[in-house]
DNA sequence: GGGCATCCTCAGGGTGTCTTCAGCAACGGA
DNA sequence: TCCGTTGCTGAAGACACCCTGAGGATGCCC
């Protein structure tokens, strides 16, 4: 599975890369729409996430040229955060779904498998540990075989943690992936979203599916606690 | 397993080499921003471990050039104790990690790694010595089969003695690499540690686990005692 | 508009961890 | 054997970290 970023911001595209290839795809970059343009001509990609505003060509631009010229990878358009227009605009010419920023990862992620799922080719993945399990794409999550009300923002954080369960993951790290990538506000959030999803796990005789790891952050018993 | 240390303090870059080259990297050494860039165009390195604070080029700008090359190998910015701003700039110029100075010799060498993990490559580690064990992904000490409910610092200091096991190590050097790099306190504090350590081994019928050499320092026996 | 769910902030309190210190024990050389 | 040096031990204070409950802001649906 192959993914090209065309994004100039470098932070948000260094980003993308690194969360991109954690989930085992295989990504290149460019930081503008001349470059963009050119690689997604000549490398056969799976999937392009597209920034709207880049230096050089626009993005609605590459979009554009791409599909004259054939070339029908579906496209995923990144927004301006006013730009309600843009929306509509992109859809027109050619992309395949649009994403307003600032997003997370894993919206941004879901988005893009499901556009990998449409090319029909991959297989739907189902996330577990123990009796705890979430499918991505329904967004939903059972603990057993009843299921569990989470809000979107639970989920996400489930998910972050059951694709890295067993391993201790930072709270600067949840940060990164759960929230937004310009959330600037208290690390605190994580403690308070940690709690809530002990709640909602709600065993009150086993021990903890997320253990603290004092000092260093949180970790999801890779059997599900 | 490639690195680059691009560090203008001599003593520091020193002792990173020294440091990583013991735990089976290659390193490189530049001493300023124009033969650091020079050399990560020049090299495939895994990992660049990339001061701010540099004669000549920055750190800041040695990392934006890299990423307009299409360079992407991930970059660990090491910045100054003071400045908050920092951060978002390392970031924003598309560096995967920071690390504020001062910093310990284990936190370092754990983001490296968790950098090469994340570039895929790298196979998860766990150190062993006799039925001692420890997994630094997940921050979990063994002895059999029987986790030991370690605190942070009695992790690390684990670590470091799994890494150099069989070798005799002086205070001086377990304070270096455990302790933050600057750390000037009580060097009794890792005496105090040791005893920590040794009762969380608890095997009263055994020779002990971390022998003290007088006069010398502390050896953890290679088969864990 | 009113109710509701979600998201985020904030401040207080509890607890585990880090570090220091002083006294004691063990060791080794004279 | 004596004595200086080095290492061990237990206690205790300061601190950082995490948990918790409450409450305000926002957006959505009826």
């Amino acid at each position: 599975m192959r993914v090209l970023v065309v994004e100039d911001e470098k932070r948000l595209a260094a980003g993308l890369k690194k969360g991109l290839e954690a989930e085992g795809l295989a990504v290149d970059v460019a930081l503008n729409g001349t470059d963009g343009l050119w690689m997604a001509t000549e490398n056969p990609y799976d999937v392009i996430v597209l920034d709207i505003m880049l230096p050089g060509i626009s993005g609605f631009k590459v979009c554009a040229t791409l599909r004259e010229e054939g070339i029908w990878t579906p496209i995923l358009m990144l927004t301006a955060k006013s730009g309600e227009l843009d929306e509509a605009e992109a859809l027109d010419t050619g992309a395949d779904d649009y994403l307003t920023k600032p997003f997370s990862y894993v919206v941004l992620v879901a988005h893009i498998r499901a556009l990998l799922r449409r090319g029909g080719r991959e297989r739907p993945t189902v996330l577990e540990a123990g009796d705890l399990r979430m499918d991505p794409a329904s967004r939903k999550a059972w603990r057993g075989d009843t299921e569990m009300n989470l809000t979107p923002r639970e989920l996400a954080m489930l998910e972050f943690f059951l694709r890295r369960r067993g391993e201790v993951v930072s709270k600067r790290e949840i940060l990164d992936h759960v929230w937004d990538y310009d959330f600037e506000g208290d690390p605190n959030i994580v403690e308070v979203y940690v709690r809530g999803l002990r709640n909602k796990f709600d065993r009150p005789f086993e021990r903890e599916a997320i253990e603290t790891v004092r000092g260093s952050g949180y970790r999801l018993a890779a059997d599900g606690g």
